[in-house]
Parts: C-alpha cells; sequence; structure tokens
DNA sequence: TTGAAAGCGCTAACAG
DNA sequence: CTGTTAGCGCTTTCAA
C-alpha cells in the first residue's frame, strides 16, 4: 500500500492469453516468438486473444529465461558528457535511437565517469544489456577496448591505439582532409596552413594527416602547421601564430569549425580578408561554420549516418551475422563562401 | 552454437555466492538488498564471497519477483529528435543521465514517432520501465499525459493545455523574459520590441508574456511584436517588418537567441548600430548568443539544473515520495555587449 | 504440431 | 537473525 504510484491495471500474462484461446502457453509462445511450425487457425485464434487481452511479453521473464536482455548500452565517457551539446555528438546518437528503433533492442545511456568505472563494468558485464556502444567525439578512448572479449562492443570513431582488435565505425577524416586542401589547391593557394587538432585525439591526427598527404601530392609545402584543442579560443592564437611566422599564408584548413571560426577573428585583427587574402577551410559543418560571415566552406560529416551504421553493426555482432572490424564513412565538402 | 558471441565466462549467481559463504540464499539477498537485520559477521563473510566470485546481480530475475525493472524511459518525440542537436535540450539530456547515475535506475532511450506510436505505448506500459520522462524543448507536446495515470510520467516544460493533473519542471521563461525586458528598460530605453515565438508553444507564450507584464508596469508601449518560428532566418524577416513599421525602435527582446542573431543581419542591413541605436537581448544562452558581434545579451537557462530536477522528481514520483507538480526554475540575465 | 513439466535467478512470506 | 518454501512470466526440452 505504501508504495505509492504502483501500477494496477492488470498486466495480461501469457498464461491469460493461452486460457482465452484455448491451447497451452508453449503455443502462445510459439506464436509469439514467430515460430513457424504453428498450426495457422490456432495461430489465429491466439493472435485475436493476444489483441482483445492487449498482451505484452513480460521483458524481464523473457530475459531471465532466455538470456538475453534486448538491450544494448550507450557509454557515453563523462568528459564527453560535457561536451553533450556537441551537435556532431548529438546527431550520432539521434542515428543511433533511430536505427535501434526499427529492432527489438532498446537503448541504456550511461554516464561513465572515472569514479564510477567500476560500476559501469559491473553493469556492462552483469547481462544488463546483449552489447554496448561506446562513443566520445574527439577522442580516442578505449579504455573499454579489452571488454570486448566479454561483450560485443562497437566504438564510434577510430581508436588511438593503431593495432587493436576493436569493431569502429569512423568518419575519413584523412580523406576529408585531403579533399579540402585539394579544393585550397584547386583554387590557386599555394601557400597552405593548417590548424590542427589534438595529437592525441585521431581526429585530430588524421586530418592532419590528410592536409598533409594533400600538399605533398601538389608538391607544396607543408610546415606550416600550428596546434589547438579544437576551441574558437585557440583557433585565434593559432592564427595569430602562423600570421607571426612572416612568412605569406594565402589559404588556411582548419581542423574543425569551432578552429575556423576563432582564426576568422586573427585574420581580421590583421586587416586581411576572407576569402580574398586568405581562404578558409574547416571541418564538422556545425553552426559555428554556418553562422560565421562569410559562410564558411567546410566538411561535413555524416553524423546521424554514423550513428545508424554504429547500432547496425552492433547488432550484427550480437546476433552472429558476420560484420567488418571497420567501417569508414565518407565525408563531403560544402563548398560556401570562404574559400 | 550458432548463436555468435555469446557470453560464456560464467555469471555466479546468488546460490554460488550463499554456499561459498555458507548461507542461505535468503541471506546472501539480504546482506545483497542491505537489510538492516543480519549479522554483522555474517553479512561479511558474505560481502567476501560476492567480492571473490565477482558476483553482480541478475537484473531480470529481480525485476521478475519484484515487479519493479529499475529503468526508466527517456522519450523524445521524432520531431524533437531532429532538433536533437539543440544545445539546450542536450544539456537536459546530459542532466537527467547525470542525475540518474546516482540512483539505481536506468535510462532507456526511446524516439516516439507518430507511426510507432502504439509501439511506444506498449512498451511504457508493459512493464519495461518504472517511470518515464517526456522532453521536447520549444514545444508542449502532451500526448502522453493521458499515460500519467498508468505510469509516472514527468515532463520536461510547460504543458499547452492549462488545466493539466501533469507533473512537470519548466523553466521560467514568463520571469525571465521580464528580467530582460526590466533591464533594457533600465538603460532607458522606451520604444522596446519583441520578436515572439510561436504562440503554439508554451516557451513563446510566456516570454511574449514576460515582455509585455514588464513594459506594462513600466507604461510602455506594448504593441511592438512580430512573431517568428524561433529560427534565425525567421528574426530577420520580423525584425525587417518592425522596421518597417516606421515607429523609430531603440531596443528589441528577441524570444530566443537563433532569432536574436537573425535580427542581428536586418539591424545591420538598416546601417543601425548595436546596442548603440537598437540594444537587443535574447533568451536561450546558446552558440548563437556567444558567438554573435556583439557578444548577445542574453538570458541564460539551467538545463543541465532541469535535467537533474526531472530526473529528482520521476524517483520521487516511483517511490511514493510527495513531490510538487509543478518546479519551476529560474533563469539568470547574462549582461554582454548588445544591451 | 501441441502439451506437460522443468526451471531461469531472485525475493518474500513464514517459520523456526 | 536465518533458513525453507513458493513462485514471478516465460522458454524449452521431451513426449505424445
Amino acid at each position: 500500500m505504501e508504495t505509492g504510484s504502483g501500477r494496477n491495471r492488470s498486466v495480461p500474462t501469457l498464461e491469460m492469453v493461452a486460457a482465452l484461446a484455448g491451447v497451452s502457453r508453449a503455443t502462445v509462445s510459439r506464436v509469439v516468438n514467430a515460430s513457424p511450425k504453428v498450426n495457422p487457425d490456432i495461430r489465429a485464434a491466439v493472435n485475436e486473444a493476444i489483441a482483445t487481452l492487449n498482451y505484452v511479453p513480460n521483458r524481464a521473464a523473457r530475459s531471465l529465461v532466455s538470456r538475453r536482455s534486448q538491450a544494448v548500452a550507450l557509454v557515453v565517457p563523462e568528459s564527453t558528457a560535457k561536451v553533450f551539446a556537441d551537435p556532431f555528438f548529438a546527431s550520432v546518437v539521434q542515428g543511433i535511437a533511430l536505427s535501434l528503433a526499427e529492432t527489438d533492442f532498446t537503448l541504456n545511456m550511461i554516464i561513465a565517469s572515472e569514479s564510477r568505472s567500476e560500476k559501469t563494468r559491473r553493469y556492462l558485464l552483469g547481462g544488463n544489456v546483449d552489447g554496448a556502444i561506446v562513443v566520445s567525439h574527439h577522442s580516442g578512448d578505449h579504455s573499454y577496448a579489452h571488454l570486448g572479449q566479454a561483450l560485443p562492443i562497437v566504438f564510434g570513431g577510430r581508436p588511438l591505439t593503431g593495432a587493436d582488435d576493436s569493431y569502429y565505425v569512423d568518419v575519413d577524416n584523412d580523406a576529408g582532409a585531403a579533399t579540402a586542401t585539394a579544393h585550397l589547391v584547386g583554387l590557386g593557394r599555394r601557400s597552405i596552413a593548417t590548424i590542427a587538432g589534438p595529437q592525441d585525439m585521431p581526429p585530430g591526427v588524421d586530418r592532419l594527416n590528410g592536409w598533409r598527404h594533400s600538399l605533398q601530392s601538389a608538391g607544396l609545402d607543408d610546415s606550416l602547421i600550428e596546434v589547438g584543442d579544437f576551441s574558437p579560443e585557440s583557433g585565434t592564437v593559432a592564427m595569430r601564430r602562423l600570421l607571426d611566422r612572416g612568412v605569406p599564408i594565402d589559404a588556411l584548413f582548419a581542423a574543425n569549425d569551432q578552429m575556423a571560426a576563432g582564426a576568422y577573428a586573427a585574420i581580421r585583427e590583421r586587416g586581411l580578408r576572407i576569402p580574398e587574402d586568405i581562404a578558409v577551410v574547416g571541418f564538422d559543418d556545425d553552426y559555428f561554420g554556418a553562422t560565421a560571415t562569410p559562410a564558411l566552406t567546410t566538411v561535413h560529416q555524416p553524423a546521424v549516418e554514423m550513428g545508424a551504421t554504429i547500432a547496425e553493426v552492433l547488432v550484427k555482432l550480437i546476433e552472429g551475422t558476420p560484420v567488418e572490424r571497420v567501417t569508414r564513412l565518407s565525408t563531403k565538402l560544402m563548398v560556401r563562401d570562404s574559400a
């Protein structure tokens, strides 16, 4: 009585359906689980009973006996949670949720903090979920990699550690950066600088590599590099340093839109024009790029698709269907006004 | 055999713990559930057995017998999911997840589309969760309100339908708008316009009311109203219409930062300066305001706190602890350069 | 093809 | 304070 707002609407059980349909519980179970060997007439009768009773199978009971939770965990490291507002990340989550909605799997979101890591580990290994997704944009956090032995896990983003047997889905950062840089080269620019991201994060590394490869194959100088931390402020600082080198610069590839936006400020401080004096290309295609003036030419990432793909790979892994360990999604250059 | 990557590491059961500790399963259960009446020595022995075995209680089994899933659903209407990248919304979700992490509840995220509404209903009522949270920023979607009878539900945001018995947590939009407007009045502005949000969304209505109340109590004209749809473009269009009225305007309260950013463009088109000619205040304190030049004075919403509060209210509701039906969180005016 | 029976791992009376 | 005894709702051999 004192438990407050409990459920009182009597939930129909499989047994009640069986009684109403005049069959055994086993048969109802077979119908519910779409077993092929059930007499069509009986099947119809059972389905009718299910409908009139508004029967919904009890997950806990099913899970208990089948040893399957039909749930997957979405693990979000707390450090990432802070940048939860990251539009890219948000879209990835959206893609995951949308894709999973098509299946029978439920999505359990859990924030994993350092302090609660043991709790998280237990949760994942305690049979609460059939698999897990670990996402952390702009980070190669694979501290859960070793759990891959015990539980199907798919990572969003390439792990930092090279030789890995993890399953992951990533955006082709290298190719995207190379395409962006090639665009600059195609525009006739010859002194192309870059503001790279942190070199301890895969996207930071991969995008720098893409820029470098593109420049090298064009036979251009690839020494105009400054490193930022993906924040607008770091972009401003890095751009100033680039300009302070005294070397003429006619183009910039920033490893993300936020730093590109920051670079805008530094470029303007020096009385230079965009794109006339310095053409700028960013990466991410987020708010920062969209609201900048002039509109930023940038590399768009298929975030929703990435989320959907992660979910699909995980489901296949859980179901034992063969899948590639690595899936790389291609990006698209959005040419606007800055380059 | 053909089920692919299943778990093989034998999961220890309560029974194994009991055997190792030399007690009955009931006693182990008591220790696990922190029952007060257990001999300290026995408790210690059991805990040791739990530790050495690395025992984790099976949720399904527990849930089956206790009739509690220890899970809550986070229902995100699909229309909202599109604006999943909305930073406010993202922070609310973060607050929810963080708060729930402190409890024993799990967060099940589900995207509810029109086409799958029956599936969602069944999921919620099928005993899969002990309660639900329905969030949809910038919308008073309470189509799940009637489920409140059968399941504890807490809404994020005020419902549009006035007389309601739903539980909800909201930001005090009215007061926030009034404070923003009062700030403008305090600056000596006398012709204060507003770009309101859609009048079929609670925040749109409440913010317009706050503006109006503030103006009325200052004895100023409250007829300079144009309605937008919260997008930057609509802000530009609305501002042009306001300016086209031919009435001098020296200040603007935009119902959100995005529209304020849009208004910036229209104001500049006319060769007017911000804040000298027209002081501008927005609402939301998001990217748009932060990156605008001049930096936008705006109303900050406690998004993470809102999420945390929603979760706390729901947990209390589930546990039968008394809670207020309505919780209104206060906002904070962030004075920057535009007003 | 269908039914009977045996649990899955856990909690909750009820005794002792 | 601790153990015994029943199941929770479902799937799954095993027979019929």
